[in-house]
RNA sequence: CGGAGUGUAGCGUAGCAAGGUCAGCGCGCUUGCUUUGGAAGCAAGAGGCCGUUGGUUCGAAUCCAACCACUCCGACCA
């Protein structure tokens, strides 16, 4: 067992911290709220923007870049929006420092108009967009733009909730309502394959409730997950925000009827909160679990011997297996053999996934918990015994189940990939199996509180959506609704009755305790 | 921001209630030898103004104050 890791049974939240210190993903600076991503952190969320970005780049979408500094003022134009993000807002208000007599700096130069650092760019975008935007030709606008933005959280924790995050954010403009829904949904749709297929993240697609919504939108649809720990975490929101933004940032355009309209605008994104889902969705009390579509390294060579002979020998298996694994690459191990440090191979140039071979002069046992805390989804162990016999041990993190396989077995790198793809559906797999088995209905308010205190989880009610029944029920459960699923049970015209109000309602929604 | 807790080397900690040979220990790190199939053994080393700033005192890791950071519970949120 994991020396350094917390079981999740014992302490789920320190379970987390242990796995990212021991997978080495983050640190904290010595600002409030803020962490320092490490390079095997930054390495997976390269592989999310990697993924995500194709995906934007296939349905239409170009990437742009826009201000980290907001003016003031752009703030008070949307009404709900300013009630949204007022709170926790960083603001500019000085353009440099002055040294005192004591050595000590004090900010000098006063802006005019304080400007506060991008907490979300609905606003500089949509000002930005009124001025290009004349003609319905010029629709849609179809921009992307990847950037850190800052909100001033009150509890912070790493990767879920940061003040200073990275994320993306989509920002389209449409002629039509239609369109701009359709934008909307095309994009859910897209978070939710991206998750799925590329994090093994099984996800709820639904609407969020109006209290629910992000400041400023129409309509809010995200995608929910469920965490091992039974709470519920948004991974990505999707909004149609109707002409709210263009009402106030005036963005018109002359319509096909040769009369001023306003376009309806879309916005959507996903953080790195991604990361902290994947973690703790997939993760065991031995440590990370990467899901092998973001992992940057696939597959980690422990090769094991006494003697120089049988080091040797080892190795010259090592580069047969590698000349198979990675034709392409430049095999030699000669100067990592000699510095006896990790060698790291391209096994996937369009990915740009890693087969490491670890060469430090440590003990095999060292190595082996090394890789497996890191999240590596495939370890191989090649011995003298095994060398003798023409095969090596394959070890799966998923299950730590152990496998002897012939070297002649091996004949490309398809058989690493088919591995690789077999181990994204079980994981896949297990994080559904267990989202199934912890997601319950409730006929009654009472039912659906007994879960909840009991054994946490979704819980599926027929639930008409209401601003006070929602606060009430928070503060008597603290769960919230965390969306109304887009598959509504059976045909969606069927009817139950609200567990709260008692009145006939055709909603069924979700309820969790949330991250 | 309210409540609770924590802060001594990269990590984990002893010492603190009775200030003074009090800066220790384990892991990790470095070097050497023996080892090497899931966290090895022996030996020799390196590493800390005890979170920060003030105060009390002849003397502060220890007492007092303020501040900073982190963890947990609330409120807020991707």
């Amino acid at each position: 067992m994991a020396k350094n890791i917390k079981p999740r049974k014992d302490d789920y939240a320190q379970w987390y911290l242990d796995v990212i210190k021991a997978a080495s993903l983050a640190d904290y600076s010595p600002v409030r709220g803020c962490m320092v991503i490490k390079p095997d952190g930054y390495a997976v969320w390269e592989a999310i923007q990697r993924e995500l970005d194709t995906r934007f780049k296939a349905t239409g979408h170009v990437n742009a870049y826009f201000p980290l500094l907001i003016p003031q003022s752009f703030l008070t134009k949307e009404a709900e929006h300013i009630d949204g993000f007022a709170m926790e807002c960083a603001i500019v208000t000085h353009s440099k420092l002055e040294k005192q007599a004591d050595g000590t700096l004090k900010p000098a130069s006063p802006l005019d108009e304080p400007l506060i650092i991008r907490p979300t760019s609905e606003t500089i975008i949509g000002h930005m967009y009124a001025q290009w935007i004349q003609s319905y030709r010029d629709l849609p606008v179809l921009i992307n733009q990847w950037c850190n933005v800052m909100r001033w959280e009150m509890r912070t924790r790493l990767f879920l909730r940061t003040a200073e995050f990275l994320w993306q954010e989509g920002h389209t403009a449409h002629e039509t309502e239609a369109e701009a829904i359709e934008e909307t949904l095309r994009m859910l749709d897209v978070y939710a394959d991206f998750a799925e297929n590329v994090l093994a993240l099984p996800v709820i697609k639904g609407k969020k409730t109006d209290s629910e919504k992000f400041p400023g939108a129409v309509t809010t649809y995200c995608i929910e997950a469920l965490m091992q720990d039974g709470k519920a975490l948004q991974a990505g929101t999707s909004h149609h925000l109707g002409q709210n933004f263009a009402k106030a940032f005036d963005i018109k355009f002359l319509g096909r009827d040769q009369k001023q309209q306003l376009v309806h605008t879309t916005s959507w994104g996903v953080s790195t909160r991604l990361i902290g889902a994947t973690i703790m969705a997939h993760s065991d009390d031995e440590g990370l679990v990467l899901p092998p579509r973001v992992a940057p390294t696939v597959c980690a060579i422990v090769p094991i011997y006494k003697t120089d002979e049988e080091k040797q020998q080892v190795l010259d298996f090592i580069q047969k297996l590698l000349a198979q694994l990675v034709p392409t690459a430049n095999n030699s191990l000669e100067s990592a053999t000699q510095k006896q440090s990790v060698a790291s191979l391209q096994f996937n140039t369009h990915t740009n996934q890693k087969i490491v071979v670890d060469l430090r002069d440590a003990r095999p046992g060292d190595k082996q918990y090394h890789w497996e805390q890191k999240g590596v989804p495939f370890r191989i162990e090649v011995g003298p015994r095994d060398v003798q016999q023409g095969v090596f041990v394959l070890k799966h993190r998923l299950d730590r189940a152990k496998e002897t396989v012939n070297l002649a077995d091996v004949a490309s790198p398809a058989w690493l990939n088919s591995r690789l793809d077999a181990m994204h559906h079980a994981l896949f797999d297990r994080a559904k199996n267990f989202r199934e088995s912890s997601t319950r209905q409730a006929d009654s308010y009472d039912e659906m509180k007994k879960i909840l205190t009991e054994q946490g989880g979704f819980v599926s009610v027929w639930f008409e959506p209401d601003r006070t029944a929602e606060a009430k029920i928070k503060d008597e459960t603290k769960a919230t609704v965390r969306c109304i699923p887009m598959e509504q049970s059976g045909d969606g015209t069927s009817e139950g009755v609200c567990i709260y109000s008692g009145k006939p309602t055709k909603t069924r929604v979700v309820f969790a305790q949330a991250y």
